[in-house]
DNA sequence: CTGTTAGCGCGTTCAT
DNA sequence: ATGAACGCGCTAACAG
């Protein structure tokens, strides 16, 4: 930046000013600074004005895994909208496990970012209550947090399982199993409290938790759940992986779909018209989710705002009807043959566009 | 830090010792130090260490988009290597652009990282030749560069194409189309030259190179296709989402696979063995892909290597034969009926794990 | 409108 | 084995 001073036949402090864009300098000297600029092929150097001035324009991003496409295309939303505001995302995954959540929530802050979305692992998460997280803007998405203070972005995940499952019983089914992954996650219960409800609103009894984490285990599962006594006719899957585990298993066990059971699932798969059948799923915004997170915590960046009781953003789900619930049982898996119900949304929030 | 050196009773150079484990402190004193930390809830500021030490343990990791999940997955590779160096990333999407992938590199120097992982967008690359990239470690993934100086890691995407087409044209298909997203892809020149060879070697006429960019493009193309009067009677999709364009396209049509139409495709889908029919595809490596480009990168970080000719590794691809191209043809989808054929590879790659 | 002074929080270079 | 001074590259706060 000397150089670049010299070259331009200024002071250093008129080279900054021209970088960000002050106003006080003469269109003249400007112009010899950027040319000076051009000339020296100048880089500023982003860590010593970050180092002074307090803030890195960075934020941090952890997400479970990269490979599941929700947590993906969250991500992306996130990315995009930080880069609108010229914003940098340096991106970790936990690998759902609180202690690697908490090294790299930690690296962050040394790394002096200025927000943090996080989608946080399972487990005690009153580590963030910790003195060093209180300067830095946090939001969560897809799962809460237990302190009040941060803002997160959710589903109504409990309405949204009620409204599939309700669908079923609409169909006449009586006996519905639920599959989900690690019971230990905040979406998996509040799916199974919203499946609960819907069967015991329906005077049906609820079925126990079927946990799959492997697709083997989804085969022997289901398989024991079709081979009782009184055999399950439907099954719901609480995310696109247990729909996925599902499908499998019922391909293996050779179950035809929806003659034999019936299925519905959350989460909408990009492939989900063109399997057979086509499936009835509760599909979330979910790039709509990771932009609304973003719009958050760019806010709260933006008016140095740390507020005792944070905002709480539901977004609305809807139950896309296809074929595997049993509607439309001989449509050929044309799209156009979907209904879309909206669910209702708890409060649906606007989100403008700061700057 | 001078808080903490104060509390220890010690002078700053003291702490910065002890936190860079250098050898020389007493263990009395580290420990009166590490007390001190602890009380003060002392964090280091990690942007002064690297505006210092002229390194931030971070890396760039470039990819055009992530909902598409062999970037995704790469990222997730990238990742998880990173953070067993101890090493940040900083991740952007290029969204297929080239300026935007210029942008953002040259952000990324601003940001001193010490190394990037690209997938390159379209367009000419000899903007990387410029000397502000002289002094940053690069390695490309799935597609190269034109200069030779950039390590990268790829498939062998032609000889790929040409195992599944022999593949189709084995089952005695002679009118083979070839579907593919933009052409300016260097994936897409490599697959459809790949294409052009198998079906040339085996006497017959190549299709011109279909673009399916929309699914109703795709609807469209097949259609026209599929209708002429020399019908085409199998297609082959050049990757994951041409792939779903065209199952798409063919459900739509009410065209039966393999029956009227026997399909393949480059990119296995995580659904490939519950659609029906089964798909037929050549796999690529991806977790590893991403896996060795992270894995040569810091290679040269660590040796502090800039060679002028980078290496090229060559990861192997696997023709996984279900029965979307007429194989197996009344199995039930099931994933033991697949059977893979290993390609030969060009260059099989040894990767150690560095540290 | 422009320059000067000071210091962001560390680590390297010397001393001791 | 430990500490003091200096500087990494930049900008906030004041002068002029």
């Amino acid at each position: 930046m000397a150089d670049v001073a010299r070259l331009a036949g200024v002071g250093k402090m008129t080279v900054s000013r021209v970088l960000s864009g002050s106003a006080n300098v003469s269109d003249a000297t400007a112009d010899r600074v950027h040319r000076a600029i051009g000339m020296l092929n100048y880089q500023p150097n982003e860590l010593a004005r970050s180092l002074r001035s307090l803030h890195s324009r960075t934020i941090a991003v952890i997400v479970p895994y990269l490979y599941d496409s929700f947590f993906a295309t969250c991500a992306h939303a996130i990315s995009t909208v930080a880069k609108q505001h010229g914003y940098s995302v340096i991106l970790t995954t936990s690998d759902e496990e609180q202690e690697t959540e908490q090294r790299q929530t930690n690296l962050m802050v040394r790394r002096r970012i200025d927000g943090m979305v996080i989608i946080p692992a399972p487990g005690d998460d009153r580590y963030l209550r910790a003195e060093m997280y209180s300067r830095v803007h946090i939001v969560t998405l897809d799962r809460p947090l237990a302190d009040p203070r941060f803002d997160s972005v959710l589903v109504n995940n409990s309405a949204g399982t009620k409204m599939a499952v309700e669908h079923l019983i609409g169909h006449g089914h009586r006996r519905i199993g639920f599959l989900g992954v690690g019971r230990e996650l905040y979406t998996m219960k509040a799916r199974y409290a919203g499946y609960r409800q819907a069967m015991m609103r329906a005077g049906l009894a609820a079925e126990p938790y079927m946990e799959c984490r492997t697709p083997e285990q989804a085969v022997e599962q289901i398989g024991a759940a079709l081979n009782r006594g009184q055999p399950l006719s439907a099954l719901f899957a609480a995310n696109n992986l247990t729909t996925r585990y599902l499908l499998h298993a019922l391909n293996t066990l050779h179950v035809d779909v929806p003659e034999q059971v019936a299925t519905a699932g959350f989460d909408d798969l990009d492939v989900a018209d063109i399997l057979q059948p086509t499936l009835t799923v509760v599909r979330q915004p979910v790039y709509q989710i990771g932009e609304a997170a973003a719009n958050l915590l760019f806010e709260r960046i933006l008016r140095r705002e740390f507020p005792s009781t944070g905002r709480r953003v539901v977004l609305p789900l809807e139950l896309v009807v296809r074929s595997s619930c049993g509607c439309h049982a001989n449509a050929q898996g044309n799209s156009k043959a979907a209904e879309t119900v909206p669910a209702r949304a708890e409060r649906a929030a606007a989100h403008s566009r700061q700057n």
